[in-house]
DNA sequence: GGAATATTACTCGGATACTTTCTGTCCGAGTCTACCAGG
DNA sequence: CCTGGTAGACTCGGACAGAAAGTATCCGAGTAATATTCC
């Protein structure tokens, strides 16, 4: 899985924490964890495109959740950043070869596709079982100070 | 996920109908599903290196497989392909950054990485419990000739 | 003083290089088979 | 006919290119705030 899938999970986590009026800018978001400015941009325009942040141009712009962090999944990130494709793609080469053109192979659904398939649900239900919002939850109770802190970083009251 | 799992995944599903005095060399294997027979090889080697195939050199030699089908499972096979690491690896961003140096961060696990982690466990579980005999068994069930026909192209009697 | 306007600075967004991984190919080392010669 | 040796061919194994995806960067279009000018 792409790196950017972290930076997305942690940049809706610290948007979480931003005052509902307020947006903020990529450069925010890196500096808070000293990444790339321009590269973290870039997925936090494939989390806009995909309806999960909503993007303000011009002076006092940048990026905000679409909508509450209850309502986004991991698996809505993880799409949002890698792509709807499951992660084992059948090419259904068991129809090529000298037993290709058997009718059997085609009836009936590919044994190991299945069985992959299988996996990538029960890791997609686990995905989708977790939201920005228990995240949210779980960081303020492990560490109190977060909440406040981040938003005074995003808002621009720190330095 | 990389094409040479589900290669290898349908190569040892084919080597557990061979009779286990015989080896099939990669060409034959690769003939099957018309397949690089190079290529292929390398994946062969790479479930070699992890002792779920031994391999022959020379005349009659080839692949089989090193333990009975119901002992490898669909996990055994991508762990030899694609290595050990979690397809989420955590890179402790949030150790970097105006408050990476605070004490929190280190001592609590990283949420996110958690959460991850908790769904990788859930693929890995079900990858587990599916075993290479399993598969023999269902699409035996599915098609009866398979394994009399696949035993027939490996040990050459077929063209 | 207030309002309309022009300027300025800031932000996203997509187009453009660079790096790593994956895919595919080639040739050499080792080994087993089969043939051949000699007893 | 049997035994030993030799040549041959077959197979794996790792070293070597090409393609695709991931990573990183830059600059332009648009926008909102601000400063300026005029009434």
């Amino acid at each position: 899985m792409s790196e950017g899938v972290e930076w997305a999970v942690h940049s809706c986590l610290n948007l979480s924490w931003l005052p509902s009026d307020r947006a903020a800018p990529t450069a925010r978001l890196a500096s808070l964890f000293d990444l790339p400015t321009a590269y973290l941009n870039k997925q936090l325009q494939a989390l806009a495109r995909a309806g999960l942040v909503s993007s303000v141009s011009g002076p006092r712009g940048g990026f905000r959740l679409a909508r509450e962090p209850e309502r986004i999944s991991l698996l809505d990130v993880v799409r949002a950043i890698e792509g709807p494709e499951p992660s084992f793609r059948c090419r259904e080469i068991r129809q090529q070869g000298p037993f290709g053109e058997e009718p059997d192979n085609h009836r009936q659904a590919c044994t190991i596709a299945n069985a992959f398939a299988e996996a990538e649900l029960a890791w997609q239900r686990q995905l989708r079982g977790t939201t920005i919002g228990d995240l949210k939850a779980a960081v303020e109770r492990k560490v109190p100070k977060v909440a406040t802190r981040t938003r005074a970083w995003l808002v621009g009251e720190a330095p």
